[in-house]
DNA sequence: CTGGGTGCAAAATCTTTGCAGATCC
DNA sequence: GGATCTGCAAAGATTTTGCACCCAG
């Protein structure tokens, strides 16, 4: 999937449309259900085979990072966490909650915020030391 | 699981110590394999049951809110996410992005910080004035 | 033509659930 | 004793994949 040269296709161009056409956010299920009508033999693994595309095209972002599954942490104090985007390692980052975030928040939004979460995301050290020593061989 | 009152079991109680004992946020899949010399006839089931107790309890996070599926998004500029717990719904926030936050983490952690997601999370103001209209009846 | 794209269905992955028996209070 | 908990296995839910045919370049 990294060089591969992508074609067009109606579907595929159609889904980044519906998405541009929305502020949902919506699952794959959702985005099948709504260009059904314009595609009546669309198939579900069609939708999930381009939005990976559209992905990796970075023209539409997936919310959510790292793995697919769910991962827990019995550490209850407020604390942001680093995901390794290579290795999926997650780490605990000791930076002292922004609390003045969440007023801002409620502000622009309107909304009552309750709570949030910073995901910082990148290459962690481990993993960079690695790309060194092979990129030196 | 709302009423429910909760006993004491072997598994969940080692489950909260597995977890306590260890910064490797591990999946359900992780800390299966990592308990199962103490508990050989251990169920994935069970692990799962307790960590849903155990979150629920408060006592353990799930790395993950909202619904259980990807959401996607076309917008490729920066923007955070805020997501009704009630109704499951994610709008976005006009807040301007926060590049200081990404050099605050690098500093703190020593890994490359290629970007952050903030997600915040509350009741939204639809739900909060059906709630306010349920109380008052 | 050739290799990517599609629909369909089967498979893979992750999580929940029904059931019968064990356990806690 | 009765509700909770467990192991096991089956079912659910979400996403990926193999295959044969179709279509873009």
């Amino acid at each position: 999937m990294a060089e591969t040269v992508y074609r067009k296709s109606k579907q595929r161009q159609y889904i980044l449309e519906y998405l541009r056409d929305t502020d949902s956010h919506p699952t794959a299920q959702m985005i099948y259900d709504g260009i059904r009508d314009e595609f009546p033999n669309l198939s579900l693994g069609t939708v999930y085979r381009n939005l990976n595309i559209l992905v990796d095209q970075g023209q539409v972002n997936r919310l959510q990072y790292g793995s697919t599954f769910d991962r827990y942490d019995a550490d209850t104090y407020e604390h942001y966490h680093f995901i390794c985007t290579q290795c999926g390692k997650v780490f605990d980052l000791p930076l002292e909650p922004k609390e003045n975030l969440e007023a801002a928040a409620e502000k622009v939004s309107g909304h009552r915020v309750h709570g949030h979460k910073i995901d910082f995301f990148g290459i962690c050290e481990s993993c960079g030391r690695q790309n060194e020593n092979n990129a030196a061989s």
